[in-house]
DNA sequence: AATGCCCTCAACCGCCGCAAA
DNA sequence: ATTTGCGGCGGTTGAGGGCAT
């Protein structure tokens, strides 16, 4: 009966990742591609559990990941969002390229619960806070055209319910059906705004640059993962530099002592500085770089996979 | 310089829905 | 039909760093 237990949680290491054990789970995923979490560890060689490798992966080793604060654009999105959401994390972060829901909660945890206090708005409700206190916070913009919002949501009298979540996702597919773009599984993310109780409209969020949804992520096949092997390592910077601990020989790490300068935006998806660590990465002596297919990969040039497919679909109508 | 408090965020925990056996 | 594991999700925790005293 069932499936055969995912891991033998006896001897489990728990805690913080070592620069070790990063290098392995990169490996391996770089080598083997991203399936079956239950596998990772034992093949790997880690001694945590899949669901440990898996979230280690998606929030913090995935290349993808845009690193650094939230801009004041992502951030509004994001309380858009959760006035329209709630708390569903993973729903939001796949509106908001590079992000994870991890990292939103965090950031909404940390930062926006509060600046929306100061503001005199729950951030729970997105509704006014007493008005005693509400009176005595100064009548900047931004507040103003929430508190706007927010009237119009009580004049309706409609408390948002879950219907709501199936009307945006709807009205998204709608948008995404008209806009014309090279068929990926990636979707654009979109201002999302309920103006009466019908009516919602989708403003596109980026109209440049390909949409990425972290829901649709599909599994990785190791060809999927490409990696440059170019030497032109440039001086942007990556705000956060998890690969410094992995000790790599001459190397010289970006400078990251100005995160605002390393926030959001800098850092594009494929970062030539993060192509080249996972290239880095990937001429560690303990890795086969003389495989054949892998070595052709390595040698092409950063022009020529200047961005990581996440499907084969995506991948194919970049390259080719 | 030392101490304590506060803040941030990576990681864990527990639950849920789905699917495999 | 039932049991059980997997993957995903949201809530919570605690280590470590920053800051104030």
């Amino acid at each position: 009966m069932g499936r055969q237990p995912c891991c033998d949680k006896v001897g489990l290491k728990k805690g913080p990742w070592t620069a070790e054990e990063d290098r392995k789970l990169i490996n391996f995923i770089l080598t083997n591609g991203q399936c079956c979490w239950r596998a990772v560890p034992k093949l790997a060689g880690l001694l945590r559990c899949g669901k440990s490798c898996r979230l280690r992966w998606t929030n913090y080793l995935r290349p993808d990941l845009k690193r650094g604060l939230l801009s004041e654009y992502e951030e509004k999105m994001v309380i858009d969002l959760h006035a329209q959401l709630g708390n569903r994390w993973s729903k939001i972060a796949s509106h908001l390229p590079g992000r994870t829901d991890n990292e939103i909660k965090n950031h909404w945890n940390t930062h926006i619960k509060k600046k929306l206090k100061k503001m005199g708005i729950d951030p729970m409700t997105h509704k006014p806070l007493a008005l005693s206190n509400a009176s005595d916070q100064t009548q900047d913009q931004p507040k103003q055209q929430l508190h706007q919002s927010l009237e119009k949501e009580q004049e309706n009298q409609q408390p948002l319910t879950i219907d709501i979540d199936n009307k945006i996702e709807s009205k998204v597919e709608e948008h995404n059906k008209e806009v014309e773009k090279p068929k990926t599984s990636f979707e654009s993310p979109t201002i999302i705004e309920i103006k009466e109780k019908d009516e919602i409209t989708i403003t596109p969020l980026f109209d440049t640059m390909d949409g990425f949804s972290i829901d649709e992520v599909p599994m990785i096949e190791p060809n999927e993962i490409i990696v440059s092997n170019s030497s032109s390592s440039t001086s942007s910077s990556n705000s956060t530099n998890f690969l410094e601990d992995l000790h790599l020989l001459d190397f010289e790490w970006p400078n990251n002592n100005n995160k605002e300068e390393c926030n959001n935006n800098n850092m594009a998806f494929w970062d030539d500085d993060f192509i080249s660590s996972l290239n880095l990465l990937l001429n560690d002596d303990d890795i086969d770089v003389n495989n054949g297919e892998r070595k052709q990969e390595l040698d092409a040039p950063l022009s020529n996979y200047s961005r990581m497919a996440m499907d084969l679909e995506s991948w194919a109508h970049e390259l080719f």
